[in-house]
RNA sequence: GCCGCUUUAGCUUAGUUGGUGGAGCGUGGGACUGUUAAUCCCAAGGUCGCCGGUUCGAACCCGGCAAGCGGCGCCA
């Protein structure tokens, strides 16, 4: 019982006059007497089915008559081009159910509950996340999503990157500790993971270049529109290189997406109201670079209160952000706000070879990255100097005991970037099942 | 960890300066052969988040708790 017509297809026009069969699902029943109106939605988009007494099976008419919404349905007939229906529709001529919806428990999500919360974001819809996906504005946002992470695969892919797996299961932390999930390990402490960079760095004198995508836990209470306890991170990370290679990477990426999404998805953008002249902007537009010393002059210039050495967070960001109208980096951070990892500028050594890309429209950040310590001498003296433990960390030493190079990555924000590009309200609306310090369910 | 807001039918909500709760959608029944969130008539459906207090009387006032949402710090 496989399927070969889909919406779409009758919606392109190509089969005017022939007779189909669509499989799909009730979105919306309107009945005047003896003639009924189903319209019927699948994956691909939904159309009109028109139903008259005397064209069908009576008991067939009956049945489709009753369909309550959500009701899965198979509908035969002949496709017409009608301008009342606003282009196409079908003569329905047989119609099977073949999930029947019970009308003691209809479908719960109704017009009212989401025309009030366009963005899907009261908690009844929360609770029935596994429902609301299939509305349109959800299946948009996972067409979208879906493009974005094509885009990140072609993009390393074409490059000769190696798609390399970390675990999740991790022992030791990659920021600070107070975010790690601990799980308990046979009688013994682990943790999720919050990066695949520890784990990518033992591996790039093997594979040179790298990347992945894949989940990160953060046990952040954090409640903003910006933040989830899981979140796909595309990672990358690359041998013989530096904090500029690393930036011209992340710069060709989050450009390529933007071209991706042109490409594939501009009527799904366009639905959901974003304006594509904005992610034009962004593609073809090289993205500025300003160090953290002239972010903070640019600050106080502004009035803001701030002092060298602090780090910069979102209410500061977000003010630098209104400068520019394109993604762009913020580099040269001090070594004072930044971990072990980071690369002193043996230029300065105040401070370290790093980056983050801020995204435009008061988004944010959606990649912090940099070059990384990559001599035994300096890895030591800076986990000491921050007081962290050396050994979860010896398997990382090594990496420079046995031919350190020069190497450097980033990590990138997936959701962030859907979350950004679709001019979402909310990250929870890119993601399926979203994770954060107050919901676990569905 | 901190600050703020919210909680009335399956959903979205109105409401009473304290006197046993109204509507729209949805559901069920009826009318209608071109509807676009169809329309019209009828019906069922509520311990007004939970616990305690004040009061002759609490959905409303007071206290506590819970859940949810928004934001901050931190980050991607």
């Amino acid at each position: 019982m496989t399927k070969e017509i889909w919406i779409s297809d009758v919606l392109s026009g190509t089969l005017v006059d022939q007779e189909v069969s669509l499989k799909g699902w009730v979105k919306r029943t309107r009945s005047s007497g003896k003639i009924s109106f189903i319209t019927l939605r699948d994956s691909t988009g939904s159309i009109q089915c028109v139903a008259k007494s005397g064209s069908l099976p009576d008991e067939q008419m009956e049945a489709l008559k009753s369909s309550l919404i959500e009701t899965s349905v198979i509908i035969t007939g002949l496709v017409k081009a009608d301008e009342r229906s606003g282009g196409f529709e079908v003569a329905v001529s047989a119609a099977e159910v073949v999930g029947a919806v019970n009308p003691d428990s209809p479908f719960p999500i109704t017009e009212s509950a989401m025309a009030v919360a366009d963005g899907g974001e009261t908690e009844f819809l929360l609770d029935n996340r596994h429902l609301y996906l299939r509305t349109s504005r959800m299946t948009t946002m996972l067409k979208i999503r879906s493009s974005v992470f094509g885009a990140i695969h072609s993009y390393f892919r074409e490059l000769d990157f190696v798609e390399y797996q970390a675990p999740c299961f991790v022992a030791g932390a990659v920021e600070g500790g107070s975010t790690l999930f601990e799980v308990p390990y046979f009688g013994r402490k682990a943790y999720l993971t919050q990066s695949w960079q520890l784990y990518a760095e033992a591996a790039m004198p093997a594979l040179e270049r790298l990347y992945t995508i894949a989940p990160s836990f953060r046990a952040e209470k954090s409640r903003t529109r910006r933040h989830l306890t899981e979140f796909w991170h595309a990672e990358m990370e690359i041998a013989w290189g530096g904090n500029d290679d690393v930036m011209a990477h992340g710069e060709a990426l989050v450009r390529h997406i933007c071209r991706t999404l042109l490409d594939e998805r501009s009527q799904e953008l366009e639905t959901l109201g974003r304006d594509l002249d904005l992610i034009r902007r962004y593609a073809d537009n090289p993205f500025p670079r300003i160090r953290y010393d002239e972010a903070v002059e640019r600050l106080q210039a502004k009035g803001v209160d701030i002092e060298w050495g602090q780090d910069l967070d979102y209410s500061k960001e977000k003010i630098l952000t209104q400068d520019f109208e394109v993604p762009h980096f913020l580099t040269h951070y001090p070594r004072i706000a930044k971990p072990f990892y980071h690369r002193p500028d043996p230029d300065d050594e105040k401070y370290v070879l790093c980056h983050d890309l801020l995204a435009p429209e008061g988004y944010g950040e959606i990649i912090g990255g940099g070059e990384r310590t990559w001599s035994e001498k300096e890895i030591l003296e800076r986990i000491d100097e921050e007081g962290t433990p050396r050994e979860p960390y010896e398997f990382y030493i090594d990496v420079r005991r046995y031919g350190g190079v020069p190497h450097g990555g980033f990590g990138l924000g997936v959701d962030r970037v859907v979350s950004w590009l679709a001019g979402a309200e909310h990250i929870r609306e890119v993601i399926p099942f979203p994770r954060d310090s107050r919901r676990v369910t569905p």
